[in-house]
DNA sequence: TACGCAGTGATATGTTATAACACTTCTGGG
DNA sequence: CCCAGAAGTGTTATAACATATCACTGCGTA
């Protein structure tokens, strides 16, 4: 069973309007950058609507957030929980999502920390933006 | 030699003394809250004063910004260049700092990616903050 | 002296995020 | 049907984080 076909998922309209905005863009956005197409919608422009939302999705496995840009993507796997990992690039913003095993394991053993989540993205230049500068 | 000892850095009283508030805090402070004590001290009271000296250390490797929190630390290690990792209480701010392989280099060899730098940050529960709350 | 550079001071503004409270809608139980 | 509680939304205000820009200073050096 997918995430979007769980019966407990309650996607309302914002809602799924922000994560059709998401897949529409393949990059991260900012929340007010959901926010401004929100409006134009008409359904709703001040931010605790597109946050709430935003919330909601991550907290779901629709939408992950990039803390290194605090911005948001759509999930590219919502078929599954994962702990996933992200390749973005400093120019366009474009992020590739992959999986990872967590790498702070044995450091969190060893010292008695118990992990509950781990963030890991890598920052670069994705291959189209490699192209030599004009 | 250490980051310390180098001959081209130029560590001015803002700077050490930002450098001094990270060292005493042993947690992750966010930049106004530095900047509290800086203008206690009469170094400064605006944010580029102290974003500034906060650019500076992380440059050069004596701080490290956790973008989980948007606040940063001292550098555990500042004798060498490393990648860091970072488990982060999400009760008390604490943050332990680690070094791990960065996970993602087969993805992005596969992928045409080309990393520059990864960000690694595992929030969680300390040791100290793991008894039963009351 | 004149120049350039690094650092700093100061003002203003841009960007991201949440607190708080009122109101509505949905849902299940009597 | 009616009610109560939970979930969602609308709205205002503000907190928290970050940067652009320009002016000025001190310092080393050509």
């Amino acid at each position: 069973m997918t995430h979007a076909e769980r019966a407990d998922l309650r996607l309302t309209p914002v809602r799924r309007r922000v994560l059709e905005i998401l897949l529409e863009s393949h990059a991260a956005m900012g929340a007010y950058d959901i926010l401004a197409r929100l409006k134009a919608d008409g359904l709703g422009d001040q931010p605790p609507v597109v946050y709430r939302a935003l919330s909601y999705l991550v907290e779901h496995g629709l939408a992950h957030r990039i803390e290194r840009l605090n911005a948001f993507v759509a999930c590219a796997r919502p078929e599954d929980a994962h702990d996933p990992a992200f390749m973005i690039c400093r120019t366009c913003r474009s992020v590739h999502e992959s999986t990872v095993a967590t790498p702070l394991d044995h450091a969190a053993r060893a010292s008695g920390f118990e992990i509950e989540r781990t963030v890991i993205e890598a920052e670069g230049l994705c291959p189209a933006c490699q192209e030599p500068a004009p």
